[in-house]
DNA sequence: CTGTTAGCGCCTTCAA
DNA sequence: TTGAAGGCGCTAACAG
């Protein structure tokens, strides 16, 4: 159907070996063959077959991107400046959304990468079973959440400090009872939400705050679970307020449950998210910004740097800054407290 | 390094070939052999390699996934849709981000796909020349967005009926100064903008409305292009008291326009978008919903028959429902009009 | 600088 | 039900 290397050698007058090294930009052909296999390939569209290729060199050109769910901002985000660093070098990308259990672990098991990719970025943190599977692909791995592992180049930020100038920025503003949204750890392994929640304690004790179960709600990382979170929160005995989200998204489910409670933020509650989602600036969220789409792009460089120099021993951890972004939705509590 | 299909016939006791029918479901294997084999290939870890199978074959299992931007909503939650289905089915996604002209050159030019997927989503609207590179790859191909092209099968929505929905309730309420916030057509080669443009001027016209150039205003469908926009519009000699923007993340920035000039949608200026992005609830914007995941999901189910019965006529065109959803962006105008 | 010779790992006839 | 042989299209030695 196609035109195929032979096609083009013959139509040249020369091996096929000669057009794959002129095509391919090797020595060991002369300017004037080069171009003459040049042009009859483009005349003849000819693609060398990606899996006839690597097929016999081993090489595929092709990076596996493992992603909890692509249609979530972030991992969008991440997703998209990670394509852009690995086409820009020549390098295709294979997606793969595992967002539910069943996926993720038909891909487990199955490992359909498996000898088709030069390496591996996971959007997801994979449990001590899936890093050991994703290892045995034996090829470079990273990662842009969670903590360090064997085997993984993470980029990643200081979780800890960016949940603490968020609370503290809180306490500063005179709230004592500041409430959290935090996301389900449940199956994703995630351990970010721990981490977040350590920190949102420690900045509690270290102000002289009894901590209150009552104050802390699951937001699932989604906007609904966001506002579900809020009313939850809002139910209590002794509301917060204050809150402290540990993502816009659920930030933004919370506002969108003060607006139903005809509350306001930050008149009532002060809220505070984290990621500095694009639309953050939008409904005037107070956030810890960090840098998204650069950690996609420094981990996708990361894993091409391993790519070129083999030998070399990878960077185990990155850390990108963050920072706290004042907006419009924290100010001081009211003088005598919500109602 | 990795088992190979012979490690298995090897250590079973069989041929590949038995290896390669067994583990591929297909009939001329007895139970007990499968069985065996099953068992060992497990044991092993042996995955088919699949540059080896697609170059003996001639089928790939891999869709390719054309993306102008993927960390935009709207296209990532079609990207999300399409993978779920197309990895349910057993098939890999290559992803490419063509969002800049020369990723996008460099793409239809070189055609990396070629010999290297069963079929094409485009999530871009190819121009002719683009369009008759991806058909001379021989594939399947669709698309979510645009109008109907040879040798695509496209699925979308009414995009007159929504405009018409959407700039009918702003008369409805009394509006007589409707402006646009448009999206660039640009290299994109993009038929919607123009055509929401048509719908638009042919409600002013039947409300007997004369249209004002100065209401219209380019927001390059991106949050801060609708902020831009919207800012534009205010500085009119007599702005508009509506605005219908062609998408939420424009729609989004303008409301963000509004409050940094302190005034408010509705009260000053309604505003309706178009997408019902995930967010546009939070914000409480007046919008046309579109049935984003599912379009995707559609345009991959549509494509994976073809692949199933290559001989069928697959369909040209699917029109996915669309809706107006009224919130609180959108209000009769101020008895004394602005200011 | 160029051609020849072997595979890469699997699937698909065709025989048995 | 199974095995043997050949080839998919390309690349990597090795010659020359």
């Amino acid at each position: 159907m196609t035109a195929s290397i032979n096609d083009v050698a013959q139509a040249v007058g020369v091996s096929a070996s000669t057009v794959s090294r002129a095509l391919r930009g090797r020595p060991g052909v002369s300017d004037e063959v080069r171009d003459r296999i040049a042009a009859v390939a483009a005349q003849l569209g000819y693609t060398a077959s990606r899996s006839a290729s690597s097929l016999a060199s081993g090489r595929t050109y092709t990076i596996g991107v493992l992603v909890p769910y692509v249609g979530r901002w972030f991992f969008g985000t991440v997703l998209d400046a990670a394509e852009k660093v690995f086409s820009t070098a020549g390098y295709d990308v294979l997606l793969y959304n595992l967002g539910s259990p069943e996926t993720r672990k038909r891909f487990f098991t199955k490992l359909p990468v498996r000898k088709r990719v030069d390496a591996v970025l996971s959007l997801l943190i994979p449990d001590d079973d899936e890093s050991a599977a994703l290892r045995s692909l034996g090829v470079p791995l990273a990662t842009t959440v969670g903590g360090t592992r064997p085997g993984f180049t993470v980029v990643g930020i200081d979780d800890r400090a960016g949940t603490e100038s968020a609370v503290r920025h809180l306490v500063n503003l005179g709230h004592r009872r500041i409430g959290m949204i935090s996301g389900a750890s449940g199956p994703l392994h995630w351990t970010t939400p721990i981490e977040r929640r350590n920190a949102y304690l420690d900045v509690l004790a270290e102000a002289g705050i009894e901590h209150d179960a009552a104050l802390e709600a699951d937001g699932d990382y989604t906007v609904e679970g966001g506002e579900r979170a809020m009313t939850e929160l809002l139910a209590a005995s002794r509301p917060p307020t204050a809150v402290f989200a540990q993502s816009d998204e659920m930030a933004m489910g919370a506002l969108r449950a003060l607006r139903r409670h005809r509350l306001k933020a930050p008149d009532d509650v002060s809220v505070v998210g984290f990621d500095d989602h694009e639309l953050a600036d939008v409904v005037g969220l107070t956030t810890v910004a960090q840098p998204v789409a650069e950690q996609g792009a420094e981990a996708a460089r990361l894993l091409l740097r391993q790519l070129d120099e083999p030998g070399a021993e990878p960077p185990r951890h990155v850390q990108m800054p963050i920072r706290l972004v004042l907006r419009e939705t924290t100010a001081p509590p009211r003088p005598r407290g919500p109602q």
